[in-house]
DNA sequence: GTATATGCAAAACCTTTGCTATAGT
DNA sequence: ACTATAGCAAAGGTTTTGCATATAC
């Protein structure tokens, strides 16, 4: 199956895995905020914003400050540990998996689900780019609506 | 050519025809605020931010507040007279090409170049979807470093 | 023991809102 | 004349910063 809707065991064993390694290479401390925030990030597939990574770690560490939330964020993206997701409402959606993939995103509810590289076919440029552009990677992000906000009219009345 | 550096003037024109028709169909009043907001998005090819809007229409009318531009900027998206470029580092960024097109950004200084439909081969999907997600547009942002920032090294020492 | 990270509070942004005066049709 | 919009100032939301204390290594 190609869209996950819960986490595989195994993908956040080896997110966490990359996590540690990252961190000890780049000299960052494994605190116990860091391990926690990591671990949220790493173990959905649901692409959140700092406020309700916030509120869920907040679960676990009643006195975690947003700064610090915001603080780890910032240095994760630094070292390479977690992505942010283009959304069309420009809020701050945050994306832990690693691999080359694009999304898929709802303009109802914002739901963002992540659509593996492999099913999509790669990009084809027909043209040259503009001279000296260097092209590092690129983003396809499919926009629509989900399933749960436009869903199968059953029997209406 | 396929890719503008220079307005086309008759492109602008063009727009600026949408632009009256499109304001009259939906009763909107063609302030002299609009008209130069409008005027000044249409005309470049640069995707300017809020800021820098105000910034350049400040020249034509010094009185006009910055929330007049935000409000008016709304409208014209509502209208569908403008749209928001999806940056990496989520500012706004506005776009009066209403033509489907990607877009070449530039990770380090943040350009953001028009690329014409034409020129990107049309987005095939390898595998279907999530049940009852209805696509209705896609955005391809190509990533990377543009010849500004990375010029060729002709001679170094 | 030393360097780094946390938590707090304040500041800095960016964007929106409410209201009165003004301009467009 | 009537309605919509501009300008102003204030508020709202989000992200960053500075600094003293606490924690990791």
């Amino acid at each position: 199956m190609y869209y996950h809707v819960r986490m595989d065991p195994q993908i956040l064993d080896r997110r966490l895995e990359v996590f540690r390694s990252r961190c000890a290479e780049r000299g960052l401390s494994l605190t116990h905020q860091r391990w926690v925030i990591y671990r949220f990030l790493a173990q959905t597939v649901q692409h959140p914003s700092p406020e309700v990574t916030f509120e869920q770690v907040r679960k676990d560490i009643p006195s975690i400050s947003l700064a610090t939330i915001y603080k780890n964020i910032k240095t994760f993206m630094e070292v390479g540990l977690l992505h942010q997701v283009s959304t069309p409402d420009h809020t701050m959606r945050l994306d832990a998996n690693l691999e080359p993939h694009s999304h898929l995103i709802c303009k109802r509810c914002g739901a963002i689900v992540d659509v593996p590289e492999e099913s999509v076919a790669p990009l084809q440029l027909k043209h040259p780019l503009p001279a000296g552009f260097r092209v590092e990677n690129y983003k396809v992000s499919i926009l629509g609506v989900c399933g749960q906000c436009s869903p199968p009219i059953i029997a209406s009345n």
